[in-house]
DNA sequence: ATCTGTGTTGAC
DNA sequence: TCAACACAGATG
């Protein structure tokens, strides 16, 4: 369904045309108020009418403040709002880095290409997805967990990077792993959806040890909205089921037995597992039942990893998909240890370290 | 009470 | 695709 995610990149092809830092204009004055030129008739008016900001992506805010924003698809996908006009812009050019790739026109010079700087930067990016870009700015935390991931990535290093270029073109593919047809157990108050034995011990093998117990398995929808479910092994019944999150998913989405879930699942080293959902009548969910609104964000891009629990889950074997887990992660938001496991991603993924 | 970010529109 | 503008709803 998303095969445009693998264009959006290839698709934007404006050379590196920076708009060079549009140093013309003087800052205006906040507070919502622009420059008072006429002291007559219209000062009113005048006095509230909001700065425009000389950089693109970046709209005035009532309160002086700036906020940042990006279309695609029609749609905006705001950015959040910042103090600095040029800090809005700053999240501009890094959202429009991520969502149309290198040579997207940014308000400030880009790196260039050839640096080890840019290339770990073009690797961060890459290893999230859009979503998570935009969560990062919109919480002010990109510099941060880009710093981070570069020194984890550096100390990793023991060969030099050879760019992501290879990236973008395996990392935004899926693969469909399974469809199945919701009973009405699946979608009633049981809050459990049983995922059919062969797909389950092909696609979502549990380690032993965790069969009782479970993971918390992550699936991006087709809004870039991760889902938490919890899969695990039921002996009474025994059913491989996704339990806790469930019921959540099959509320937004008003899902009805008879409904088909989907399963997919990113070609490229991060494995992000993705869902999707269609009515019997196989009416795409995009336009189908009236839902809850569905966050204007767009495309799914893959992220990194996927996690159980909080924690980062990579394949140990990517021949038999094994799942591994790595338990010196803990629940909660990312931390150092995470940091350092997706930094080994991103290395990995540069072929700086050596896979496992 | 204040601020964010969405709804909407029209220009490009 | 993009910014201008108004303001509903979120947040403190």
């Amino acid at each position: 369904m998303d095969a445009s995610s693998t264009e959006d990149l290839s698709t934007t092809t404006e050379t590196t045309s920076t708009v060079a830092a549009p140093v013309s204009t003087p800052p205006l004055i906040g507070s919502g108020g622009s420059v008072v030129l006429d002291m007559e008739l219209g000062l009113e008016a005048e006095s509230r009418k909001l700065p425009s900001s000389r950089f693109k992506g970046v709209v005035p805010q009532p309160n002086g403040r700036w906020g940042a924003q990006i279309y695609e698809k029609h749609q905006r996908v705001w950015l959040g709002t910042f103090n600095e006009e040029h800090e809005a812009a700053k999240a501009y050019d890094t959202a429009v880095q991520r969502f149309r790739g290198r040579d997207a026109v940014t308000n400030f010079k880009p790196l260039p290409a050839d640096t080890e700087e840019a290339s770990l930067e073009a690797s961060f990016l890459n290893s999230h997805s859009k979503a998570e870009i935009v969560d990062m700015l919109r919480k002010h935390t990109y510099n941060d967990e880009l710093e981070q991931s570069k020194r984890t990535c550096i100390l990793q290093k023991t060969t030099g990077p050879d760019g992501v270029r290879s990236g973008h073109q395996s990392v935004n593919s899926r693969e469909q792993l399974f469809e199945k047809t919701v009973t009405p157990s699946d979608v009633g108050k049981l809050n459990r959806l049983v995922i059919p034995k062969q797909h389950a011990e092909k696609h979502f093998p549990l380690q032993i040890g965790n069969t009782s117990k479970g993971v918390l398995l992550h699936f991006e929808d087709i809004g870039m909205k991760v889902w938490r479910f919890r899969y695990s092994y039921w002996n009474s019944s025994q059913s491989y089921v996704l339990t806790k999150g469930w019921s959540r998913f099959v509320k937004e989405k008003n899902l009805k037995a008879g409904d088909i879930v989907s399963f997919q699942r990113s070609t490229g080293p991060d494995k992000q597992l993705y869902i999707d959902w269609k009515t019997k009548t196989g009416s795409s969910n995009t336009s189908s039942r009236p839902i809850q609104p569905v966050q204007p964000v767009q495309p799914v891009q893959p992220v990194q990893m996927f996690r159980l629990f909080g924690v980062n889950i990579f394949s140990a074997n990517t021949n038999n998909n094994t799942l591994a887990v790595d338990s010196s992660t803990c629940n909660g938001k990312r931390n150092n240890i995470e940091m350092v496991l997706l930094g080994m991603e991103n290395c990995k993924k540069q072929k700086i370290i050596d896979p496992l």
